[in-house]
RNA sequence: GGCCCGUUGGUGAAGCGGUUUAACACACAUGCCUUUCACGCAUGCAUUCACGAGUUCAAAUCUCGUACGGGUCACCA
């Protein structure tokens, strides 16, 4: 059997946009499942949107997942190079292939014809399409006015007639009438070949067996079937995603700019690899039972392209957050410290604190824990001098007397000579012996006056790692 | 507007003509556990699959129409 390749295509213009990921995921994950390869291809065709710095993010983004490429730019490959600017001349060798057999044609309708077309059609009301003017152009004519340096570019002759079927791996069989498609330009002025043309070329030359792509290209699809065909080339299989929709809600939205979620984002909250793969498998595809943790190992296993859903879906950021603090619950200690001490590190003044003491901190929370900047929220009462009390914590204390415990706290706090969590245990059993009280109204008024809330992480280990200092300061 | 595609609860979704009174997970609610929170556990959460009609003994599942949503119609990728 042949072996199957596909192939993630992107343009470096800038951000990986998590709908971007997710097409290099599956189209990793249909290759790797049938023991293919997959392959990165870098399309810069069209220089003046070319984003200084964006080929690193896109090799570290892919890397950092673990969607490691068979061939490509910085690798190799037999098919290279992967760049398609570096294959330039490539495509004018096959458009004038298409040329020579009718198949194609040198147009020099101008960008201001161009526009009244569009106006006209406008105002008809009808939608715009190129009218193939320069089809009929004789080969003298066409030759001269090359010779004189007219500017042209090159279109492909779509047929008028007929239509056009392809078999859609997720969406079915999909017709389109050839009337409808225009004769779209596969060569522009400046001789670089347009998006659409350079990526069958490359398609093609470099064997990709299967198109994964999201289904915004759909409707360009006959048009990619239609020069397969004049070329004479077996067609791909197509595999269209459903898009990853912005959350509706704006309170949820991953990124400040506009909505647009970016693994960059992702990342700089803390989320772990594992569960960015994890949600964004799942997302638009379902392994059909209930299993919902996945390695990227057990994904190749049991990825199938009928799992993929034909629907558009939102991405789910509670989820996220579950999935994350999910593996963050397998971390080790150690791991744990390099998810989030560096958060702290940012907002905290950490320069008295041994590594152990951040170690405590840190594990506290882990359990609870949804991704690495969080920690910033969660340890703040450690951090800073003025304590901010719930309303609720302030409510909780008018209701019973507080007196008592916390001047017995505090005396005992006072007599600890060696601060460790044993004697802190021991210094609140004192405290019930002595006033009596217990449970809710003995625990209550001590969480509160250590850490401002009614909620919080144990209550012995907080007070141990608060410091004695700092406590009798607050009591 | 033309063409293409989609529509199962707040979210991701299973379901592919008949033991489905529509899985499962997230979120949410309640209870248990806990000094509290978190974790964990238990329970609840769509009498119904956008709507209408048709095919059928039988439809979320097939067909058609309507509504809504998305995509596309560039010398952008």
């Amino acid at each position: 059997m042949k072996e199957i390749r596909t192939r993630f295509a992107p343009s470096p213009t800038g951000f990986m946009h998590i709908g971007g990921v997710r097409t290099a995921l599956f189209s990793y994950l249909i290759a790797k499942h049938n023991n293919g390869s997959f392959i990165l291809r870098i399309e810069d065709t069209d220089q003046t949107r070319y984003v200084e710095g964006s080929i690193e993010v896109i090799y570290n983004t892919l890397r950092d997942l673990g969607l490691n490429w068979d061939e490509g730019p910085d690798i190799g490959g037999k098919y290279g190079p992967y760049v398609q600017s570096e294959r330039k001349n490539n495509y004018l060798k096959y458009a004038q292939q298409l040329i020579d057999e009718g198949q194609a044609y040198y147009c020099f309708c101008n960008e201001d014809r161009l526009e009244d077309l569009k106006k006209i059609a406008n105002n008809k009301k009808i939608p715009y399409k190129y009218d193939g003017k320069c089809r009929e152009l004789n080969i003298n004519e066409v030759q001269k006015r090359i010779e004189e340096g007219e500017k042209y570019v090159i279109r492909f002759q779509m047929p008028r007639t007929g239509k056009t079927i392809f078999d859609d791996k997720v969406y079915g069989k999909i017709t389109v009438h050839n009337i409808e498609l225009e004769d779209l330009i596969i060569i522009k002025s400046d001789l670089m070949p347009t998006y659409n043309f350079a990526n069958i070329i490359d398609d093609h030359e470099m064997d990709i067996t299967h198109i994964v792509r999201g289904n915004e290209f759909v409707s360009s699809t006959p048009k990619y079937v239609l020069i397969y065909q004049a070329f004479g080339w077996n067609i791909p299989e197509f595999i269209h995603l459903p898009v990853i929709k912005k959350e509706k809600d704006s309170d949820k939205k991953l990124s400040k700019r506009d909505g647009d979620a970016t693994v960059e984002i992702l990342k700089e909250k803390g989320y772990l690899n594992e569960s960015i793969i994890n949600m964004l498998a799942l997302t638009g595809w379902s392994p059909g039972n209930e299993k919902e943790i996945f390695s990227l190992n057990e994904l190749i296993e049991v990825f199938d392209i009928s799992g993929i859903s034909k629907g558009n879906a939102i991405f789910d950021v509670d989820k996220l957050n579950w999935f994350n603090n999910n593996y963050i619950r397998k971390l080790s200690i150690k791991e744990l410290c390099q998810l989030t001490i560096p958060y702290l590190q940012k907002s905290y003044d950490l320069t008295e604190k041994s590594s152990l003491w951040l170690e405590k901190l840190v594990s506290i929370y882990q359990e609870q824990l949804s991704y690495g900047a969080e920690i910033i929220e969660l340890t703040k009462l450690f951090f800073e001098e003025e304590l901010e009390y719930d309303k609720e914590a302030l409510d909780y204390l008018q209701t019973i007397d507080t007196k008592a415990v916390i001047s017995t706290l505090k005396e005992e706090i006072i007599k600890i000579n060696d601060w460790n969590e044993e004697n802190i245990v021991k210094a609140i059993n004192n405290i019930k012996e002595k006033t009596g009280i217990k449970g809710k109204p003995l625990f209550m008024p001590i969480r509160i006056c250590v850490s401002g809330k009614m909620h919080g992480p144990e209550l012995p280990m907080t007070i141990f790692l608060l410091g004695k200092e700092k406590l009798i300061k607050r009591l």
